[in-house]
This record gives structure tokens, C-alpha cells and sequence, in this order.
DNA sequence: AGCACGCCGACT
DNA sequence: GTCGGCGTGCTC
């Protein structure tokens, strides 16, 4: 009897499956579709996953050369039915090996040969009844454990909350003073209520509640501050309460310690949380009990959509306009579309939440494909801050800022509120110029300015990395005068430190908190109140709720005006209202300076006079007018290499080729906004189709080609399906 | 992507 | 005379 023929996807960046026979050592599983195998690849061995079984070969295929895979690693598929099906249309809706999306699904311990029962969540609590003797001396290590312990906890949140714990935590086992329990059967706790629901609120609850076991995708409109997060959690414990998981996506920087305590407080049962802080077995458990139906919440960024999830019955994405829901390297999905078609396919609600929606959900609200649920008013007492924009022109600059500016925020510190001084560019200075010649630094590698890190004594590029000692002299005349040009956030804290003397000014950017817990640090401050200038970047703007912050500036809004990209107008919309948002949610009115040289920007003119939906129902009609997305498809053909001809031979012949297929229009190949980044000069087309499917089917069965390509193997490529971004 | 093989420059 | 540069080709 000969073995069955396996057909396997590698997690190799190869648009083929590859031919085994099945193991002999162990029968196979019932159902190996789904399944990982141990299979000898090149010289060495790697885990693959069963996509197809030949039975008996009736197939006609050829088994001649065929190698035997080693070993089966499961008895049954970790996917699940649903999860299986829905990456399948992933890797053909976002073109990629199907190997590689099969593989990124998993956490990164089972892309190892591991068994999945090796890996196991463990939670602690304290040993009930607790064993006579002398009681652990208060402040020790011991002694914080064991209070941590007053209602138990997963082994993560344990060692966040008493660093360094691992030692005494076993120690504590082995004396039985602690019981090690199996993470998610942990008892639940009485949930702890939340404010009453207002009357919107409760309208939208009702209406996720009434889709309830049947798919719906809705938008939840709510102005920042209008308590989005009571009507997630509100829908979230009638799901549960019916015996349903619920899978939450929130932001890369959304997912903090107040957060996930939220979620865990309000909802009082075990919530596996997937971050990127914790550690790979920790991430495989919670994914694995997810899979087997037992962590009922699901709470975690980006990849979290890529969880088995056989009980669901909600999923909601929070800030689903946020960035990162995009993968910007490899496997390019939006797990926020994924939410959607996942949601789909297992016939749920799924909840999209934002205060300041993308065009393309708009769009589906408009198309009627989902419904609009709306929060207008902030919740509690805080009323919308009032926004004004300030004139650069013809002013007198002190420090980059006009003087009504420097004003407002000594006057807002003064009165012991907060304020919060936003400026997208971290370092000293975007750039270091000499005052004689006109040079200025820039990096060798990257065709851009380098940016002056003073505190540090460097010039710094923020595209690749390289640093460099700050010159003394100009390099190019040897003139001593070297002056910073502009101002980023580590200048601005100097400018305002010297302004406001007794006011404590905080800098939040990459560079003063590399750490998560400093940064949660900082704000578990900040709400305690108390007169601070914030100033910092992208970090800043969304998330956090600052009762005492009443005055947001936006130190330069020009570059995001400036942008060449036709998603720059929406991104810099979504910017300034998320910022405008942090100011006055307590009962004090909040108020918001945005500096311009053009303070006449239909952009600026629309989003103050009628709000982000007055812009973006302008920025809709615009799309359409132009057949811009969501009003088209497009993808992008991006490659990069040390020399250009390498660039322009795939480039040229790619384009040649996509445009034979029906429906299709390529631009290109353009020169990238960063012509040249770390040494490697890059390019892009622009491959567009009126209809979607066209674009999938000419992607498709063109990438497999074209990785075969000669051309292909001089350039770095990829392709990009629904780019975030298009120079 | 890895990881071989393979043919030309500066070192013990 | 060798170590090693990365070009080219293959992986059931």
C-alpha cells in the first residue's frame, strides 16, 4: 500500500505547493487538511501545512521523486473551517504565497515543530485555604505577589504587575502558598457596572444586539469623548452573556495597561490579550484557547484578526481608520477588512468604531452595505473645544511659535490645566544648514535631510537609521556657523521649558519613551491632573483621556497640507480632529490653535465650518470625480535595488504585462517620494481597475509568473493591494 | 527566503 | 596557494 500524496504549503515566498507522501510512522488524521507536518526541504526540514490529500493517486500524478514527509504535528486542524476558508481568500484578494499567509495566521511557537499540547496558559492564585506560618514581611517580593494574588491572575499580567517575580512566583508554588491554574478557567469576577448608557449609546447597543447571530457590519460614528467604548462593551457582554466569543482590535498604541484593566474590570472574566510585549508560548496559548472556544474575549491588535474563533458573536474594530491595521511588510492585509469579511463568513455583527471614519467605510455607508450608528454629543458634562487657526503669515515668529500661541499656553499652564503642543517631527531640527553656503547635512544613504538630534550631539536620518557626530564646522566652507532650520519636538520642549519655568513640560516621542510601561508612566501622572505642557508626536494624538487638558496646538499643519499622496487631505483631517479631541473632556471647555501659512485651505476651511463630515462628504465627491478608491482598485508593483536599469528592466516589463489583462491601467514606473533609501533606489507602478475582481484576477496569475522572471531576481518587489500609501 | 554551488580578489 | 565576495539556481 502506498502512502497518500500530501500536498503542502511552506512558509517560503514561493507561489507553488509541494508533493509529499504522507508519513508512515503515525496514521493520519481523520482530516489532515489544516494539519502541520515535519517535511525534509532542501537540506533541511520545515513545517508545512496540508492543503489537498491525493488518496490513492487517482490523480495521475507522479510520485516518482517524491520525498516522505517526517512527521504529523496535529490530529486536527489549529485553523478551524471558517478561519481556513477566509485565508484562502486573503492570499487571493491580497496576492501572497499562500505558504507565508498559512504561517503568519500562526502565532510564532507553532511555527515551529511544536506539538500545540506543549503549550500551555497558566494563571496563579492564592492556595485556598492558605497554609499556616509566618506571613511574608510586608514590601518584600513575596509579600507583592501574594497581594497581587487577591483575585488571580494570568502569568503575564502577574509578571507586569510585580517585575521580576519569576523566582519567588515558584518559590510560592512549591511552599503552596500559590496554586497554578489553568489560564481562561480562571473564576469570574462580578463585573464592575459602568455609567448608565445615554440615549444614543443605548440606540446603538439595541441595534447590534438586534443583528445579533447574523452578519451586519456597522460604523459607530461617535465624536471623541462620546463613549464609544460603554457601547463595545455593553454589546461585548450580551454576546458573552449568550455564550459567545468576541474578538476587540484596537490600535498599536491603544492596547494599554488601563485598557486591557477596562476590559477585564467591566467585563470580569478572563480576557486573553494578545500583544506584542508578550512572550511567543503566552501568545500561542491565547491563541490556541481561543481556537478551542474557551477565552470567550479576544482582545489585541493587528494580527489578533487572524485568531480561530468557533464560538464568535461580535467582532468590533476600534479607530478603524488607525494606520496600523494595514501590514506594511510581507502578508499586506487590513485586518480591518478582514474584521468584515470574517464577520461574513461566521454570520456576525461587526462594529466598527472611529470618530473620524475612512472614506472607504464611508463609502460602504453611502453604498448602504453598512449601517451608520451615531454618538453626536460627548458624553458627561465636556462640550466640543473650540477651534481657531492661526495665521503664520506676516507674523512675528518667537521660536516657531506666533505669539497669540506662546500666549494661550502660558495662560492655559498658568491656570494649572494641561496643555498639549503637537508636532509630527521628533528631534531638534528637520535640518542642520550652514548660514554661508547654503549646505546641509543629509544622509549618504537616503535622499533626505538628516535631522539634528542635539541633546544627543548627532545628526540622526530617520528613514535608515544612520547617525553621524554633529559637525563643528561646515564641511563644505569650512564656516562655523551651522544653524538648526525648524523645529521638532525636542526643540520645542527646550522653547517652552524657558517660557514656562514652574510648569513641568513633558516631551512624549520615540525617543523619550522607548519603554511602553515609561510611557504609561507618564500618563498614569497626566491623569492624576496637575498644570504639564505636553509636546510630542503622532503618540500624543489619540487614546487618552486627560480630564485637565484644555488647550491642543498643532505646531505646523503646511506638511500635511503639502502632501502628495491623495489620502493626505483625509489622513491630515483624521489628525487634527483626533488632536482636537484630547482637549476639553473634563467639565473645563477645551480650545485648539492650529498654525498655517494657509489659513484659506478649502481643507482647513470645510473641517472648521462643518466638521470631519462636511470634509470628508467633499473628499468623497472628489475620489469619485477622479475615480480615485474607493471608487477604484488599486495595487501597487514596488521595487528596489542598488542601481536603477535593475529597477526599470522588472518594472518596465511588469508594466508591459499587466496592462495586456482586461481591465486593467498601469502608471508608472514613478520614481518613490524617497528616491533613494539605505543605498537602494526604489520605484512603483500604479496598477489600477474600475472593478475589484479584475484586479485580483490580473494579480493574480501574474505574480507567479513574474517571480520567475530573470528581472525579478535583480530588484527587491512586492506587491501592495489597497495601499495606505501611494508616493 | 535559505542555502548550496561557483568563479575572481587580498591575505596567512 | 586559500578565505570569501555575492551572482545564479533550486527547493516536492
Amino acid at each position: 500500500m502506498t502512502p497518500p500524496l500530501l500536498r503542502i504549503a511552506l512558509p517560503v515566498p514561493l507561489w507553488q505547493a509541494f508533493d509529499y507522501l504522507a508519513p508512515t510512522e503515525a496514521p493520519m488524521p481523520a482530516d489532515p487538511v489544516g494539519c502541520r507536518v515535519v517535511v525534509p526541504f532542501g537540506r533541511g526540514s520545515r513545517v508545512g501545512v496540508v492543503v489537498a490529500v491525493d488518496e490513492d493517486g487517482a490523480a495521475g500524478s507522479d510520485r516518482d521523486g517524491l520525498r516522505q514527509a517526517e512527521a504529523w504535528l496535529d490530529r486536527a486542524s489549529l485553523y478551524g473551517e471558517e478561519l481556513w476558508r477566509t485565508l484562502h481568500w486573503a492570499q487571493a484578494y491580497w496576492v501572497h504565497p499562500l505558504g507565508e499567509v498559512m504561517a503568519t495566521a500562526l502565532p510564532v511557537a507553532l511555527r515551529d515543530a511544536r506539538p500545540a499540547e506543549s503549550i500551555a496558559a497558566r494563571a496563579y492564585a492564592r492556595a485556598a485555604p492558605s497554609p499556616d506560618g509566618p506571613a511574608p514581611r510586608a514590601g518584600t517580593l513575596k509579600a507583592r505577589v501574594l497581594e497581587a494574588l487577591s483575585t488571580p491572575l494570568p502569568e503575564s499580567d502577574l509578571k507586569d504587575r510585580v517585575p521580576g517575580c519569576a523566582r519567588v512566583l515558584r518559590d510560592l508554588v512549591d511552599a503552596g502558598l500559590v496554586d497554578e491554574v489553568p489560564a481562561f478557567a480562571l473564576p469570574e469576577r462580578p463585573a464592575i457596572e459602568g455609567p448608565p448608557l445615554n440615549p444614543a449609546q443605548r440606540e446603538a447597543v439595541d441595534a447590534i444586539i438586534a443583528a445579533g447571530g447574523r452578519f451586519q457590519p456597522f460604523v459607530l460614528d461617535g465624536v471623541t469623548g462620546s463613549g464609544k467604548t460603554e457601547v463595545y462593551l455593553a454589546a461585548i457582554r450580551h454576546a458573552i452573556a449568550a455564550g459567545h466569543q468576541v474578538l476587540v482590535l484596537v490600535p498599536e498604541i491603544g492596547l494599554t495597561p488601563q485598557a486591557i484593566r477596562r476590559y477585564r474590570e467591566r467585563l470580569g472574566i478572563p480576557i486573553a490579550v494578545l500583544h506584542s510585549g508578550l512572550a511567543d508560548g503566552e501568545r500561542a496559548a491565547a491563541w490556541l484557547a481561543a481556537g478551542r472556544g474557551e477565552a470567550r474575549v479576544v482582545l489585541g491588535t493587528r494580527s489578533a484578526i487572524l485568531t480561530p474563533l468557533p464560538r464568535a458573536g461580535l467582532i468590533v474594530v476600534d479607530e478603524e481608520h488607525d494606520a496600523s491595521y494595514k501590514q506594511q511588510d510581507g502578508f499586506r492585509y487590513s485586518a480591518r477588512d478582514l474584521a468584515v469579511v470574517r464577520a461574513r463568513a461566521l454570520g456576525v455583527p461587526v462594529v466598527l468604531g472611529t470618530a473620524t471614519p475612512s472614506l472607504e467605510t464611508l463609502a460602504n455607508v453611502e453604498a448602504g452595505r453598512y449601517q451608520r450608528l451615531r454618538l453626536p454629543t460627548r458624553a458627561g458634562p465636556a462640550r466640543r473645544p473650540v477651534i481657531e487657526v492661526v495665521d503664520l503669515n506676516r507674523r512675528r515668529l518667537v521660536e516657531g511659535l506666533a505669539p497669540a500661541v506662546r500666549d494661550a499656553i502660558a495662560e492655559h499652564a498658568r491656570r494649572g490645566e494641561q496643555v498639549l503642543v503637537f508636532r509630527n517631527r521628533r528631534g531638534f531640527a528637520p535640518r542642520l544648514a550652514c548660514h554661508d553656503c547654503g549646505w546641509h547635512a543629509e544622509c549618504t544613504r537616503c535622499d533626505t535631510a538628516m535631522t539634528l538630534h542635539r541633546g544627543e550631539g548627532l545628526l540622526r536620518c530617520h528613514h535608515c537609521g544612520a547617525a553621524r557626530r554633529l559637525p563643528r564646522e561646515c564641511p563644505s566652507c569650512r564656516s562655523a556657523e551651522l544653524v538648526a532650520e525648524g523645529y521638532g519636538t525636542e526643540r520645542l520642549e527646550e522653547v517652552l521649558t524657558a517660557l514656562l519655568p514652574e510648569v513641568p513640560v513633558l516631551r512624549v516621542d520615540r525617543d523619550t519613551t522607548r519603554t511602553k510601561s515609561a510611557f504609561d508612566a507618564l500618563f498614569e501622572r497626566l491623569e492624576a491632573g496637575g498644570p504639564a505642557v505636553l509636546v510630542g508626536t503622532q503618540m500624543l494624538a489619540k487614546g487618552h483621556d486627560l480630564p485637565n487638558l484644555t488647550l491642543a496646538v498643532v505646531v505646523d499643519a503646511d506638511a500635511g497640507l503639502a502632501s502628495p499622496d491623495f489620502r493626505g487631505a483625509e489622513r491630515l483631517a483624521q489628525l487634527l480632529v483626533q488632536v482636537s479631541g484630547r482637549a476639553g473632556r473634563g467639565v473645563k471647555p477645551g480650545r485648539v490653535l492650529i498654525q498655517t501659512r494657509q489659513p484659506e485651505h478649502p481643507l482647513l476651511k470645510t473641517l472648521l465650518a462643518e466638521g470631519y463630515g462636511g470634509f470628508a462628504r467633499e473628499a468623497l465627491a472628489i475620489r469619485q470625480g477622479h475615480a480615485l478608491p474607493p471608487f477604484a482598485a488599486w495595487a501597487m508593483v514596488r521595487a528596489e535595488a542598488r542601481e536603477d536599469p535593475a529597477i526599470e528592466a522588472f518594472l518596465g516589463r511588469a508594466r508591459d504585462t499587466l496592462r495586456e489583462a482586461p481591465g486593467i491601467t498601469v502608471q508608472g514606473p514613478l520614481p518613490a517620494q524617497l528616491a533613494r533609501r539605505a543605498g537602494y533606489r526604489r520605484a512603483h507602478l500604479i496598477v489600477e481597475a474600475g472593478d475589484r475582481r479584475a484586479l485580483n484576477a490580473a494579480l493574480g496569475s501574474w505574480a507567479p509568473v513574474a517571480h520567475a522572471w530573470p528581472e525579478a531576481r535583480r530588484v527587491r518587489w512586492s506587491l501592495d493591494v489597497d495601499p495606505l500609501e501611494v508616493v
